[in-house]
DNA sequence: GTGAAAGCGCTAACAA
DNA sequence: TTGTTAGCGCTTTCAC
C-alpha cells in the first residue's frame, strides 16, 4: 500500500514517489510539456492508474493564475430569451475549454452586488453581461477591477467593452415591411417598459418606420407599459385589453417581444377575436414558445444562441490579451407562422 | 508608491508590508479570526483601501481545500422545467454562499463525460444531478471519486445518494380524480418516451388509476411515443394527431408533461376541435408556459423551484460531512385553469 | 496581540 | 531526458 499524506487526496508527489521519478516529470507527463523516455512514461502511466490519481484542477489553475471559467450575468433563466442565449454561451465556453458560472440576479441589486464581488475576487477569467445591471455603479466596479467583459444584448454605452447586439431597428422594419406587404396600414405597437436601449430602439424604429411609409399613427395605437413588472406576458395581456378599449381598432399589432405578443393574443382571444382573421400579431425574439402557441406566432427572430456564442468568442479574445475589439451587429430575420394574414 | 511584485495583483503581503504588520495579521483582520488591537485594525483598513486590495478567492479556497461551488447537471436549460429547477438551485446556493457551475449536457454523452471529468478533478464541492445521465458508467465514476451528490427528479436507484422527487403517482391520481369528478370516463394518455422512471411511473399510475376507478382503457387511448427525440412539443403534436385517427374518441386526455399537452392541443385545435368544449386536456409539470397558452392549461404542478432548493440543502449537508441522508418525496398539486371542463 | 513558517497541489525556470 | 527549486496567495499552526 502506498502511503498518502494527511488528506485522502492522491497528489502528484505520491505518483512521483511510487514511480521513482520527480514530481516535475509527472507534471511533464500529464501536460506533454517535455519529451520523456518510453519507460518513464509507461511507469508513470501505471502508477497513475494504480493509485487512481486525478490532477487537481484548482491547484493547476491557481498556479497558472487563471480559473478557466467565465461568469454569465443574466437576470432570469426562466425567461426563454436568456435561456437560449445562455445555451449559446455555455456551449461555446465548453468548446473552448471554459466552464460557466451562472450569475442569475433576478433583477436584484443585492444579488448583483454579491456576484460582482465574486468577480472582483477573481472567481472567473471574464464575464458576459447579458442585461443592463440595475445598479449602475457596479459597471465602474467591474471596470476598475479590470476584468475582461463583453456586453451582449446591450448597446455599447461606453467604448470600454466589445459588444454583441442584434439590429433592433432593422428587426422592427422587417416587421413593418411584412405587415405593409400584407396590406395592413392600421398598425399598433404594444411595448413593455422601455427600460433598456434595445426596447427604446424598437419603439422609435416603429414610429419612424410608420412615418416613412406614410402610415397614420394614432395615439391609442401606441400602448406602452410604464411600470416595470416582472411578467412580460401579463404586461402583454394588459396592453392587449387596453388596446381593445378604443376604436378604431388596428388591423395589425407589433409587439415589443414574443412574451408581450403572447399576452396580448390571450387578451384578443379572450375578447372573442380571431387571430389572424380579425387581427394580425407579430412578435419579436422568436423564443421557442412562439412556435408552440396556437396560432403559432409570426415574429422577428433574434439569433439568441449565436449572440451567446459570439459573446464568448469576443470575451476569449480579450482574455487572451487582444487589445482591440469589435462590436457585432447581428441580423434579424422574419419567421413567418400563422399569426398574420393578408388584409381582407 | 508601494512596490508590487511581478504580477499586477495586490496581495496580502503588499498590504502587510505597507501596514508594517505580518501577513497573518492581515489575514486575521480579514477573517476576524483573532482579536487585534484597534490601531492595527485601523492601519490595515487604511492600507487595504489605499492599495485597493481584494482577497484572492481562488487562493483562499485552494488553501481551504474547497471551491465553494456546486455543479448542476441539467440536459437543457431551454426546457422550462429545468430552467425553473435551476433557479431554485441557483438561488439556494447563492443564499448559502456557493456558486453554481452549469453543466448543461444537451443529452450528449461526450459533454457528460467531459463535465464529469471536471468534477473528478475537483472543480466543485458537490453536484446536483437533475436528470438520468445517458452514459450509465458515469454514475460509477462519480461514485468512485467520492463527490457529494444528490439526485433531483431521479428516483433513488441506489442507496448511495439522497434524492428529491415529486410523488408522480399521486400526481397522476390527482389528474384522474379531477377528470372523473368532472364526469369524464373516456380518458386517454399521451406519453413521451418513458426513458426515465418518473415517466414510467406516470404511465403506470394512469393505468392502475383507471382500473381502480373501474374505467375502460382502450388500447388506442394509450398513445406513447417510442423514439426519443428532443422536442417534446412535436412529440405531443404527433401523438395528438394519432389519437384523433381512431374512434371512439376520448373526452379527456392526460398528457405526460405540459410540453406534450401543448403539442397535443395544437393538433386538436388544428383539427378544428375546441378545448375544453370538445376535449379536456390536462398536463403535468406546470411550467410557466402552461398559463401562457390559450386556453390556459390545467395541470399538475411539480414544485420545480423547491426541488432545486431542497436538492441544494441536502447536498450541503453532505458536503458539511453529515453521513446520514434523506429522500424527499414532494407533493404534487392540481392547478385548475381553462383546458378542462365538465362533461356535457 | 502578533510574527514566523509551513504548506495546499501544481507549473516552470534553471540546472544537469 | 530528468531533477531541484521556487513560488502562485492564502490560512493556520506554533511560538512568543
Amino acid at each position: 500500500m502506498e502511503k498518502r499524506k494527511r488528506s485522502g487526496r492522491v497528489t502528484m508527489r505520491d505518483v512521483a514517489r511510487e514511480a521513482r521519478v520527480s514530481q516535475s516529470t509527472v507534471s511533464r507527463f500529464l501536460n506533454h510539456t517535455a519529451p520523456l523516455s518510453a519507460e518513464t512514461k509507461e511507469r508513470i502511466r501505471e502508477v497513475i492508474k494504480k493509485l487512481n490519481y486525478r490532477p487537481h484542477l484548482v491547484a493547476r489553475n491557481f498556479k497558472k493564475q487563471r480559473t478557466a471559467s467565465l461568469g454569465l450575468f443574466v437576470p432570469d433563466i426562466t425567461n426563454l430569451f436568456y435561456a437560449e442565449l445562455s445555451r449559446g454561451v455555455a456551449d461555446m465556453a465548453q468548446k473552448r475549454g471554459y466552464s460557466v458560472i451562472l450569475y442569475a440576479t433576478s433583477y436584484n441589486r443585492d444579488l448583483e452586488r454579491s456576484f460582482v464581488r465574486l468577480v472582483e475576487q477573481g472567481q472567473v477569467d471574464g464575464v458576459v453581461v447579458a442585461y443592463s445591471l440595475i445598479e449602475d455603479s457596479l459597471w465602474n466596479v467591474l471596470f476598475e477591477c479590470g476584468i475582461p467583459l463583453v456586453l451582449v444584448d446591450i448597446y455599447p454605452f461606453t467604448e470600454r467593452y466589445p459588444s454583441v447586439v442584434m439590429d433592433n431597428e432593422k428587426g422592427i422594419d422587417l416587421a413593418l415591411d411584412y405587415l405593409h406587404r400584407l396590406g395592413h396600414n392600421k398598425i399598433a405597437y404594444l411595448g413593455e417598459p422601455p427600460y433598456v436601449l434595445t426596447l427604446v430602439k424598437r419603439q422609435r424604429a416603429f414610429l419612424t418606420g410608420m412615418q416613412r411609409r406614410g402610415l397614420t399613427i394614432r395615439d391609442h395605437w401606441i400602448v406602452v407599459e410604464e411600470k416595470t413588472q416582472l411578467n412580460r406576458v401579463e404586461i402583454g395581456f394588459s396592453l392587449g385589453k387596453r388596446l381593445l378599449k378604443k376604436s378604431p381598432l388596428p388591423t395589425a399589432v407589433v409587439a415589443s417581444s414574443d412574451l408581450v405578443a403572447i399576452g396580448a393574443m390571450k387578451a384578443f382571444l379572450n375578447a372573442g377575436m380571431r387571430i389572424p382573421e380579425d387581427l394580425s400579431v407579430i412578435g419579436f425574439d422568436d423564443i421557442l414558445l412562439a412556435s408552440y402557441f396556437h396560432p403559432s406566432l409570426t415574429t422577428i427572430r433574434q439569433p439568441k444562441y449565436h449572440m451567446g456564442e459570439v459573446g464568448v468568442e469576443f470575451l476569449l479574445r480579450l482574455i487572451e490579451g487582444e487589445t482591440t475589439f469589435q462590436h457585432a451587429l447581428l441580423e434579424p430575420c422574419l419567421v413567418e407562422r400563422n399569426s398574420c394574414q393578408h388584409i381582407l
